[in-house]
DNA sequence: CGGTATCCGTCGCGATACTG
DNA sequence: CAGTATCGCGACGGATACCG
């Protein structure tokens, strides 16, 4: 005889439909270029190679942690390269694949978007907030 | 004489960042798209207005309070609406706006990336990893 | 220059319990 | 049925210090 409580019987379920996202592409992808710094150094690279420090200073809020986690990521991703140059001191270029290229229409249809409809977006906003206060 | 520490140089630089990052659009309609449940609400609702309980059967592994906030934070983004019916029980049916319609292709953009290359960034894992162990 | 390692605060989110 | 209120924990990310 199966016992299970209510609260059982949800995690079961949630857990569940937690496997099924994780399988999900479109909500793998999402996770990805929803990171903070992911899009910043897609874009960042749009235009070409860029050393690391380059990096770090186009994108003048991260931190140094941040940024070799998220190229890391995306290395292994296949979205960009790492390049060593061996040299004193080092030199390490990043660079976009065909694939980190190929996203880029991704993120401008986002930010077609976005730069269309934001106002929308805060004109609503504002509205509902002024009818509740 | 102003005397400023390297993190006190630091921590302004990456405030004056943030803020920057606050005021972009694109940015701003990221941070919205990417949240876990938004995605699944919106595609919930392409085809029609559904109520509550039908849209926490449908995601199946949302919690009634992240479903209520994701629900309020769209209603006040003026991407979806929210229409109460008053009965015993009361009925409470939300729909998208054409806003919230005007969405959906670019969830169908960052879809049809996913579905298309999401394989590509699976094997590139994978090189990666087995490349380092 | 281009990182790695560690510590630690905060905050999103789920669990639980209660309501009109 | 459709929520609201409260609590607690675990992950994320920033600060700091150190290394080849």
């Amino acid at each position: 005889m199966t016992t299970r409580t209510r609260a059982e019987l949800r995690r079961e379920r949630r857990e569940a439909y937690d496997a099924y996202l994780a399988e999900c592409p479109a909500r793998r992808l999402l996770d990805r270029i929803s990171d903070k710094w992911v899009s910043l150094v897609l874009t960042g690279l749009a235009d070409g190679p860029r050393r690391y420090s380059d990096l770090g200073r186009l994108i003048a809020g991260v931190s140094e942690k941040m940024l070799t986690q998220t190229l890391r990521t995306l290395e292994r991703d296949g979205l960009v390269t790492r390049t060593v140059t061996p040299a004193t001191p080092v030199r390490v270029d990043y660079a976009l694949t065909p694939l980190g290229l190929s996203l880029l229409p991704v993120m401008a249809a986002v930010k077609g978007w976005a730069d269309t409809h934001i106002d929308d977006v805060e004109a609503a906003r504002e509205t509902y907030d002024r009818s509740r206060q």
